[in-house]
DNA sequence: TTTTTTCGAGCGAGCGTTCGAACGAATAAA
DNA sequence: TTTATTCGTTCGAACGCTCGCTCGAAAAAA
């Protein structure tokens, strides 16, 4: 966590408008990056519009003033979170993965890198919820350079999982399945976690991912899958 | 469309306040409607914050004080829009449901009860896609009173969704999967198709239905589940 | 002293909402 | 037929409020 904070720091330094922008001191960083916790919860409690930069200011201590002194604008704000969690998820799973395939065997089959992919979202999801709520919630709220630059991030994000898919559904000739459908659904799903989840009476990271990883393989109950599938064909409406 | 919006325009007057409220014409039912039509455009568009009542009265081709003839808040124009969707989504699949069951034979099955509840969410999206993706990106956003009698519309949709995967699951015993986490990871599916889907280039709500009941009864690659299955139980991470 | 960090006060803009007056068409009274 | 009355509908103008954001100076740290 530590380590992608200095990223996103320098990201910040490096963006649009090419300021000069302010630098030096660990604690500046430091302080950023409980800023943009406290800011992430307030998104993710009230949402990001109805949030006011003075609520920020005040869970994090500093004056509205204050806050302007770590952050440009309440849009770097939103940025920074969600550059952020993208650029986690997406390093985790390359080193992960990379690992994965490197070993060889059971752990680079295309099964086991789902079941990885989805609990790493899952995990990293339980870690921070603030910030993946508000990553996914927030979609497509912030424009220009900012919005580019996490699109980037989320198309990477997309083709780690898009590939697995692909290799998962290439072994079957007669009613194949669209990895692009599946990973879409797939996406669908770990998303809306956010919206339903309570870490007091659900499930850990690891059994969701389980089951997810069950349901996406081989369906919801896998004896009757066959029996359905001949005997179908009808039309309806 | 025409019936329930007679629904939702009775509720809109028997609504919190019990403020008398302005009634009569079918002109103004008329007009109300194709309001609600432009607001969803715009929240659509642009998000429900963002977008101000003056953006919705410009499109509408009326003033702002024109525009609060018709509505009593800005809160309310989102709640109509809500309330209505969710209230045709869950009489539509009554209506079938009813129907299937009293059939019997095979479109009364679990399997088939699916892929028609799937159906009938993609097709109503598809109608209406500005309302569909108001509804689910603003899914929290009311409060009070309008909130409460959405979420009663919204627990009253999951409960037909989680009646089928109740059946769906039951007749496995081991490694059985939990209706719950399988409705819900059903509805994160559907629910997102509006953050992706583009009806230039995308496959229809037919195709669409088809492909994602195959995924949720099946899995992604039928014939390899069972020797993943067998191979697999080894720890990670 | 120099540099980093903090803030009170306030700017202009845009927001949701309201008000009172007016319009048009239909109905009732003359 | 004309006039008066009503009632559904429309709107220009403005109200109060909160928003994101900035400024210049002071405090704290180096």
């Amino acid at each position: 966590m530590t380590a992608s904070n200095v990223i996103a720091s320098e990201k910040l330094r490096e963006t649009p408008g090419a300021t000069p922008r302010r630098r030096k001191t660990a604690k500046f960083d430091r302080k950023l990056v409980e800023i943009l916790h406290t800011a992430a919860a307030v998104f993710a409690e009230v949402g990001y519009d109805p949030a006011s930069i003075r609520m920020v200011a005040d869970r994090a201590g500093v004056s509205v003033a204050g806050l302007y002194y770590y952050v440009r604008s309440k849009d770097e704000l939103l940025y920074l979170i969600q550059y952020h969690v993208f650029d986690g998820l997406v390093r985790r799973f390359e080193t992960d993965s990379a690992q994965m395939l490197a070993g060889g065997g059971e752990a680079a089959r295309p099964e086991a890198r789902l079941h990885r992919f989805i609990h790493n979202h899952l995990d990293h999801f339980l870690t921070d919820m603030a910030s993946l709520t508000v990553c996914t919630r927030e979609l497509r709220r912030l424009s220009g350079d900012y919005l580019q630059q996490v699109e980037s991030l989320q198309r990477a994000y997309f083709s780690q999982a898009f590939e697995i898919f692909q290799e998962l559904c290439s072994d079957q000739d007669d009613s194949r399945m669209d990895p692009r459908t599946a990973t879409l659904a797939m996406f669908g799903t770990i998303n809306w976690v956010s919206s339903w989840y309570d870490p007091a009476s659900d499930k850990s990271a690891g059994e969701l991912a389980e089951e997810f990883v069950k349901l996406y393989l081989r369906g919801v109950s896998p004896t009757d899958g066959k029996s359905w599938e001949a005997r179908k064909g009808r039309g309806r409406q």
